[in-house]
DNA sequence: TTGTAGGCGTTATCAC
DNA sequence: GTGATAACGCCTACAA
């Protein structure tokens, strides 16, 4: 099957010991040059394949991490995984990725498995759940066990985390829409038992307030944060007696469905009624009628949480490092939003 | 940091041998009944975790498998990824995801690393490449490596295969579009390094053929698969002496681009020209005007991928094992081709 | 039914 | 500089 040529055979055949052809293998100083040369170039001509469960086993280290999304299929996620691995990898650590689809149940089950599979590390974005699996990771703190948390965090003492400031991302949406005009915005949200949704909430509804907006609860509508559900909140909101001319949703799915509602109705967007999405997914930008989007750099947050980790990971005696970045968002204005 | 009770530990407080502790913890059938439960429940109370590492090296086995596709934020591919997840966790193995972004030389490197951490086994969709790798894939049957193509797959000697028909694929899809009336049917295709492009084609040729239309090479345009792309060629296409009064693309991305032009210029969609897609992304159902085209289940597709896998590994003898699985794909008729 | 003991492949601590 | 050897934690003949 595999090949299994270990330093026992190198050893032999050069009729020197395991321990110096170790030493060898990993660029030990106190070595004749000659003999270590001699020894790796045997080791490729053998086509030894260090085995890394001896090694960890040993070592007590895996050298890899465990990445935990809702799931990979949202551009968001699949970008800041990449982010992610394009700065583990140069550090020599493999990335293991798990998705929760949103499970509570098995948000639990799947750091328990990563664990279990010894992994270094663990960087995650929780899913949007309402069971509460806070004793999970204050265990984790309390263990010392290396774990971020990203774009989707709780705030829970210990853990780091990288995050968008989403409150000021919910309020310059909010406040373009106002500046374009629009005197009555809707806000499509999710349920708020993630700080990203609420905080996002939370900018809306300050973005109001500064700029002597009434805020209208009936106006303001979780929802999942699907195609389907855009339409069907939208039909909802355009039939009440007081319409909104402006809808802010939390992602371009909603404001996708939205727009599509809209037109249905005869309706123009932006002129009659603007719409504002959020994560900057691929398609937004190519629709016909562009959606103006908000942008987390995913790839950014990926190569941030990762650094985080590694420093918990490298950090030599216990001190305890709780770290949060917090990175700006950035506003892509386009068809959707502006009005001539 | 982790938790690091070992059977030792369990044995000395029961005043036992380590080798019972195992065999409990392995469920052996010939244990008393009383001590196996007691062992377990002891092991459970001292929050006994197994040490993977000790046991794969000492069975040589991970329980892990890789997965190489070239990027999962592809709605197939991460479909895909789910499926396989789903037959191979209940059968006690994890799972690795990498990503090639379609780089031929990330493939083999990426191979390489998978086995280097000693995975049990590959599952891999081939990059979108001009290089090639044959010579890696050769030496993987040479060595038995237990290893499935899906979806895009090379023809190698030894090597089991999980497919869609992507002749029938393209023979269906061409044929759609002649039955809805469409005399000249131009088709926007990759480059013909990977089978599914090449056989798509295929597959519209001899549909051409038997309904009696003419084949024409300068409407059958190699592309990489981009919206953006989509559109230009589009234009490229409706500038021709004689245009096309239909067009088959070979991914929704490139239908979508063509779609936009299409309109772009004035003209009707199914009416003026028909646009056919392929590989069911979500939002092709969710536009104003749906996207016709071909599903082909890959949820299924990744659990018979799975199912190949685990025939290898589970292989007691060397028996040679090559099994190709060809599902039939599944039109979709939406209103991008649907004239009245 | 249970215990003894050796080994999986590495690395690290001693010695020399 | 290099060699002998003891772990790391688990499994499994072989014994008892």
């Amino acid at each position: 099957m595999q090949s299994k040529v270990t330093i026992y055979d190198i050893a032999e055949k050069l009729k020197i010991s395991t321990a110096t052809v170790s030493r060898a293998l990993n660029n030990s100083s106190k070595l004749k040059q000659s003999t270590l040369e001699l020894i790796q170039r045997t080791a490729d001509e053998m086509g030894y394949q260090r085995n890394i469960f001896a090694k960890a086993l040993k070592s007590g280290k895996s050298n890899t991490i465990g990445i935990i999304v809702p799931r990979i299929d949202i551009n968001f996620f699949s970008s800041a995984i990449r982010g992610i691995q394009e700065e583990l990898n140069p550090n020599g650590y493999q990335v293991v990725i798990c998705q929760t689809y949103d499970k509570g149940t098995l948000e639990v089950e799947t750091i328990n498995s990563l664990i279990n599979s010894q992994v270094d590390g663990i960087l995650m974005s929780i899913s949007n759940t309402k069971i509460d699996n806070s004793d999970t990771f204050k265990t984790l703190v309390k263990k010392g066990f290396p774990f971020v948390f990203f774009d989707r965090k709780k705030d829970i003492e210990g853990i780091s985390s990288v995050t968008t400031n989403d409150f000021e991302a919910g309020y310059i949406a909010t406040e373009h829409l106002i500046k374009q005009g629009c005197k009555r915005v809707a806000h499509l949200t999710n349920n708020h038992a993630l700080d990203i949704f609420k905080d996002r909430f939370l900018g809306y509804k300050k973005a109001l307030e500064d700029y002597g907006l009434e805020f209208d609860s009936e106006i303001v509508i979780k929802t999942p944060y699907k195609i389907d559900e855009g339409k069907k909140h939208t039909r909802d909101l355009l039939a009440l007696k007081n319409p909104p001319d402006g809808i802010f949703a939390v992602h371009d799915y909603l404001a996708f469905g939205a727009i599509q509602e809209i037109k249905a109705q005869g309706k123009n967007v932006p002129d009659d009624i603007c719409v504002m999405g959020f994560s900057n997914e691929p398609f937004a930008k190519f629709l016909e009628l562009s959606i103006t989007t908000v942008n987390q750099s995913p790839l950014k947050m990926g190569k941030f949480a990762a650094q985080a980790l590694l420093e918990q990971i490298n950090n030599p005696n216990n001190i305890k490092v709780e770290k949060h970045v917090v990175l700006t968002p950035e506003l892509l204005v386009r068809k959707s939003t502006l009005r001539q």
